[in-house]
DNA sequence: CAGTGAGCGAGCTTCCGCTTGACTT
């Protein structure tokens, strides 16, 4: 809904966002009406191109239809106006909704008035209004640069895949370095060799006192073997140990910054699990309800007015010496900065009421940007040397003091990596010179691990740094990366494996541990299909894969606003080239669909076993040979052609099996196009949940699983209530729930109605309603 | 939907950035 007021006033102020429109409207009083856009109002036509490449790549915008209705209202409103004031975010897609709307609006351009909110306060918001500005043509030839590249890089790029790939696949400037990241993290995985080292660490005590006095220290080196560790406890196990050092550093701690988009959904995938969407949903509702600012924001900059609330409250809360006002500054690349850091609208609320990822959420950001201007948090930071009597090593112990708690009191930035930290460790009062006693000294094998696949979070925190994607665009590029099929998120289960412990204590002894290792959750995995056309975008378009291509044109851009270059020579020097690469992969490269890896040799049938991508997706093919025919099987999820060993291969051919027998019959389970099925008494199939496993099902779970089918068709098939009054309306059982079903066709029942309790007069209402 | 691994060949798919609703068989 736009915010209209009942009476048009001669005076209007057009925004981007209702809700801003909303709050402005408050301040501005009856005299002003205050519309918004909701962002773009035209765009390029989304079936052609949509670009004149023979005069100057000059655009044809369309206004969508899902845009129609706000412009009339615009229109309208414009009309009545006397005065107009152009009030979209200050950054360069502002300027160009404000130019649009100059042309949809039939606005003069060189005279418009052209204005930017810093402070939604009424006497920033009225300062504005008496100070207007006109429309930097430069930005919005910038924005049109930006869009028309765009277009061109996603419209020419997208068919050659269709040709050389497979239908509907996608690339784009942002997504396809988004899978680019992601791929490239699994080669870095796929070629890491683990290795394995000891690490040594000891429990001292000072001597004349208790062993319950003791504290950790480590070993100065890493071991190589088990041998090296073996030999080093021998040589400590009658070493004098003496503290040769001890040092206390002040050290400071200051707080993070406010949230941006980004570090938001960092913080709450981290703090709560959050896919980056479903925090997006949470802060949008939260801003619809006027408590928090805008929350797609590049910015870390806090308004004065946030700035010394938030020092009332500290000081109110926590005393003077927890307040320290401070102002932040932007580093990000790429950032426009045309909003607030996401901040609570009113810092005195400490908590909201409403659904508890909103109150959760809500809570998260108060915290962050109270600590954000609290003191630093003061810790003195204790290193002890401990020096043994026959090793030219040393045992290193640091521990850290809270002087002062600061903002730690009520924030703390969660971290990506699992290291354990220093924290909490209380050392003892020595002094130089002093003797120490072991309790026991530890050598543990350890193995080094691999870098960590990108979970949503952390892949939107690597586009940002390269200035890849926007605040607004994150959420969704993910999404249509899954969509796409480049990327599966999902989880894989920890594995175990055997360590070695060599303990001291008086002896030397030696033990085995379980230790589980691997354990990934929601991280992003790249499919075959992602892989084999990242493979093919890196050889044929390396530049526009480049990490650093959108640095690049972004630089461009700021050539256009500076008025160095005009945006259609911009586009003219990139499109040329461009273009040419596209030709040339369209008719000189052969098709891609046949990238075969041979995995080896079927034991069996001594023929070979390969993996490619075929008609239904990944496969494996064991060949035939002279009339006999291939045999065919689809890989599992999570397994790629790149790396799956003969062994898994082989045993992909498992299937179809029979398991067993039901009613006299045989219970086959196969694998076809839509997941495991089970197959029975000839033609009743059954399909297999995506938590069952076809490999692995037993006999009685495939028993129980056919006759649950039955019982469901069977269900589905009677209608869940009828009338006898009229036989014509049934309700009946659906996959959304409860419907009505009447002469062939379905209505919805109303979500405040039951099926179980409608009257037959009620479904009349319903099905004469609904053809209105 | 149908439980396979082509060859009659229509007509379609696609980008990034602004912003919010619409609404299932």
């Amino acid at each position: 809904m736009t915010y209209i007021q009942p009476t048009m006033s001669k005076n209007l102020v057009i925004v981007e966002s209702p809700t801003k429109a909303k709050t402005i409207g408050k301040f501005l009083g009856n005299e002003y009406t205050v519309c918004s856009s909701k962002g773009h109002i035209r765009d390029l036509s989304k079936k052609e191109l949509g670009i004149n490449l023979n005069n100057k790549y000059e655009p044809e915008y369309i206004i969508p239809a899902e845009k129609k209705k706000i412009v009339a209202e615009l229109k309208e409103a414009a009309k009545k106006a006397e005065n107009i004031w152009l009030a979209s975010d200050e950054d360069r897609e502002g300027e160009a909704i404000a130019w649009h709307l100059t042309q949809v609006l039939n606005l003069p351009v060189e005279t418009t008035k052209r204005i930017v909110f810093h402070e939604i306060t009424s006497s920033a918001i009225h300062e504005a209004i008496e100070n207007p500005k006109t429309i930097n043509c430069h930005l919005v030839d910038a924005q049109q640069a930006r869009r028309v590249l765009d277009r061109l890089v996603g419209f020419e790029l997208s068919p050659v895949l269709w040709r050389k790939v497979r239908p509907s696949l996608s690339a784009g400037r942002v997504q396809s370095v988004a899978v680019r990241l992601i791929v490239e993290k699994e080669r870095e995985i796929i070629s890491f060799k683990p290795k394995t080292y000891y690490r040594v660490i000891a429990l001292f005590y000072p001597k004349g006192t208790s062993a319950s006095n003791a504290f950790k220290a480590e070993y100065s080196k890493r071991l190589e073997n088990k041998e090296d560790a073996y030999a080093l406890l021998e040589r400590l196990r009658n070493s004098n140990f003496i503290v040769s050092d001890i040092e206390t550093k002040p050290t400071k701690r200051n707080p993070a910054p406010p949230f941006t988009t980004s570090t938001l959904q960092q913080d709450a995938g981290r703090k709560f699990g959050m896919s980056v969407s479903q925090t997006m949903q949470t802060a949008q509702s939260l801003y619809e309800k006027g408590l928090i600012t805008y929350m797609r924001t590049d910015s870390v900059n806090l308004s004065s007015l946030a700035i010394n609330t938030a020092k009332e409250q500290i000081n109110k809360m926590f005393g003077e010496q927890y307040s320290s006002p401070r102002r932040y500054t932007t580093h990000s690349k790429g950032a426009q900065e045309a909003h607030e850091a996401i901040r609570p609208s009113y810092l005195s609320n400490e908590t909201i009421t409403g659904s508890a990822s909103e109150q959760k959420l809500y809570s998260l950001i108060w915290k962050r940007t109270m600590a954000s201007q609290m003191a630093a948090a003061q810790i003195d930071r204790t290193t002890i040397i401990i020096k043994p009597s026959n090793d030219d090593n040393c045992f290193i112990a640091v521990g850290d003091t809270v002087v002062f708690d600061g903002f730690l009191k009520l924030y703390q930035e969660s971290t990506d990596s699992t290291e354990e930290s220093s924290e909490d460790v209380v050392l003892p009062k020595i002094n130089t010179g002093e003797s120490l006693i072991y309790k026991e000294i530890v050598a543990s094998e350890k193995h080094t691990s691999p870098a960590s696949r990108y979970n949503e979070p952390t892949l939107v925190k690597k586009l940002e740094e390269l200035g890849i994607g926007r605040p607004s665009t994150f959420a969704p590029t993910i999404t249509t990366i899954i969509k796409r099929g480049y990327v599966d998120k999902t989880s894989k289960p920890a594995q175990k494996r055997k360590i070695t412990e060599l303990v001291l204590t008086k002896e030397i002894q030696e033990k085995q541990k379980d230790e589980s290792y691997g354990a990934e959750k929601n991280r992003l995995f790249p499919t075959d299909i992602g892989i084999i056309v990242n493979d093919y975008l890196e050889t044929h378009f390396c530049n526009i894969i480049d990490y650093n291509f959108t640095a690049q044109v972004e630089e461009q851009f700021d050539d256009i606003v500076n008025g160095k270059i005009k945006w259609y020579k911009m586009i003219d020097d990139f499109y040329h080239p461009f273009h040419n690469a596209v030709e040339n992969a369209i008719n000189t490269q052969e098709k891609r669909d046949q990238q075969v890896r041979v995995i080896g040799i079927d034991p069996k049938s001594g023929h070979e076993v390969k993996a490619r991508i075929g008609k239904y997706g990944p496969m494996v093919e064991i060949s035939g040979e002279g009339e006999e025919k291939p045999k065919f099987a689809a890989l599992k999820k999570g397994q790629l052609i790149e790396t799956i060993t003969l062994e898994e291969a082989l045993n992909l051919f498992a299937l179809p099996r029979v398991l067993g027998e039901f009613e006299g019959n045989d219970v086959v389970i196969g694998i076809g196009r839509y997941g495991g099925y089970i197959r029975h008494n000839n033609k009743e199939f059954t399909s297999l949940p995506k938590t069952e496993d076809p490999y692995t099902i037993t006999i009685d779970k495939a028993i129980s699983l056919i006759e649950a089918q039955r019982q469901a068709k069977q269900k589905a098939s009677m209608p869940a209530r009828s009338f006898p009054e009229d036989p014509s309306i049934e309700i009946k059982h659906g996959r959304y729930g409860m419907y009505i079903a009447c002469n062939g066709k379905n209505y919805r029942i109303p979500k405040d109605k039951k099926g179980e309790s409608l009257t037959l007069e009620e479904c009349r209402k319903i099905i004469t309603n609904s053809k209105k």
